[in-house]
DNA sequence: TCAAAAACCGACCGATCATTCGGTCGATTA
DNA sequence: TAATCGACCGAATGATCGGTCGGTTTTTGA
C-alpha cells in the first residue's frame, strides 16, 4: 500500500476512499486486466488477415506472445500464485480468471475448428488441443519472465513445433 | 513462521537458532528440493526401460507428470513467483534453480539426442526442442494445481501432442 | 453565491511480523 | 563432581502492515 501510495501520489486514506480494503482493490486491477485482454482481443479479431484455420492458429500465437510483452505487468499478475489462491474461496475472483483463461483459449480454439473445417489441421479435441497449445506457449513466455532462459531464441522452436501440432507433416500448405 | 513453529512443534526462537533468518531458511528448503528431484531423477535413469529415443522422451514425460504428483509441495514453491525473485539478487538461489531446471531440461533432451541417432524423432536443435516440450508440459501441470481446468483429462492429449511433435507423422514405429 | 457532498490528507491504531534474548535443561567432557 | 555445551523455550522487541478517523480542501449544482 505504501509503495502505491507513492506511485499514484495519493496518501494512505486516500487509497481506501475509493477501494473498500486490499482484496476489493486487487479485485478491480483484475477485471481491469480482464477488460484490457478482452478488448485487446476483439481489436485483434478486426484486424487479423488469415487465409485458413492453420493461420488463425499462428496468429493467435502470434496474438499472444505479443500480449505478453506489451502487456508485461498484467501477465506478471496472472503469472503469480495468489490470484488462484484467492479464487478458491473468492468467487467473483474465480470468475474473473475463468473469463481471461476462457478469451485466450478461445482463440486458439476458434483457430483449430475452422482448421479442421477447412482441412487445414488435423486434431481430435479441439479445446483440449487448444488447452495444450496454450499450455505451451504460456510455458515458453513464464521461461522468459523468470529469467530462466531467454525464450526469444525460443520462438521459432515454438512456432515449428504449433506447426508440427496441427498437421500431419508439418508442412502445411500455405 | 508462526504455522512453520505450530507444524513442527518448535517454538519460534528455536526455528532461529537452527536457521540465520527466513532467507537462509528458505534456501535449505529449495536445496533441499534441488537434491530430492535430482536423486528421483538418478533413480527413475535406473529403472527405465526403453527402446529408442521417443520412448525416452515419452517416459521423461510420464516422469514428470508422476513427479509433480508426489512431489507436491515442491513444486508448489517452484510454481510461485518468490524464488524466481530472490534469484535475481541471490546467486546462491540462481544456481539451485538453474540446477533444478537443467536436470528436468536434461531428461527431455537426452531423449531427443538419442531419437536423433536411433531416427525415431525428428527435430531441428535437441535443446530448443526439449524447452518447448519442457514448457508445454509443465504449462498442463500449472493449468491443474491452480484449478482452473482439471488437466487429467489432458494427459491423452498431452502425450498426442509430444509424439506429433518429434515424428513426423504422429505415429512412429513402435 | 454558498452549502452540501465528495475527495483528500496524514496522524494514528491495533495486529502481526521476523527476530532477539535471557534463561532452562539434559548430555558430554574434564 | 564441576564445567561446558548445544538444543530449546517463550516472552519481549521494534518495525511494518492494513485500515480508521477527524479535519481540511475541492467540486458540484441549485
Amino acid at each position: 500500500m505504501a509503495e502505491l501510495s507513492k506511485a499514484t501520489g495519493a496518501a494512505g486514506g486516500t487509497i481506501f476512499h475509493h477501494f473498500k480494503n486490499k482484496e476489493d482493490l486487487f479485485l478491480n486491477i483484475l477485471e481491469n486486466t480482464k477488460a484490457t485482454i478482452l478488448s485487446e482481443f476483439a481489436h485483434y479479431q478486426k484486424v487479423r488477415e488469415c487465409r485458413n484455420g492453420l493461420e488463425m492458429v499462428e496468429g493467435a500465437v502470434a496474438f499472444y506472445l505479443n500480449l505478453t510483452g506489451t502487456l508485461e505487468d498484467p501477465f506478471l499478475l496472472l503469472h503469480r500464485h495468489f490470484p488462484y489462491e484467492m479464487a478458491e474461496t473468492n468467487p467473483v475472483c474465480r470468475a474473473c480468471l475463468e473469463s481471461i483463461y476462457n478469451c485466450l483459449l478461445d482463440i486458439f480454439e476458434e483457430g483449430l475448428r475452422v482448421g479442421q473445417q477447412d482441412g487445414s489441421v488435423q486434431t481430435l479435441s479441439a479445446r483440449n488441443t487448444a488447452m495444450v497449445m496454450f499450455a505451451m506457449v504460456d510455458g515458453i513466455v513464464r521461461l522468459n519472465t523468470y529469467r530462466i532462459y531467454n525464450a526469444g531464441a525460443l520462438y521459432v522452436s515454438l512456432m515449428d513445433a504449433c506447426r508440427r501440432l496441427l498437421t500431419d507433416n508439418g508442412q502445411a500448405a500455405r
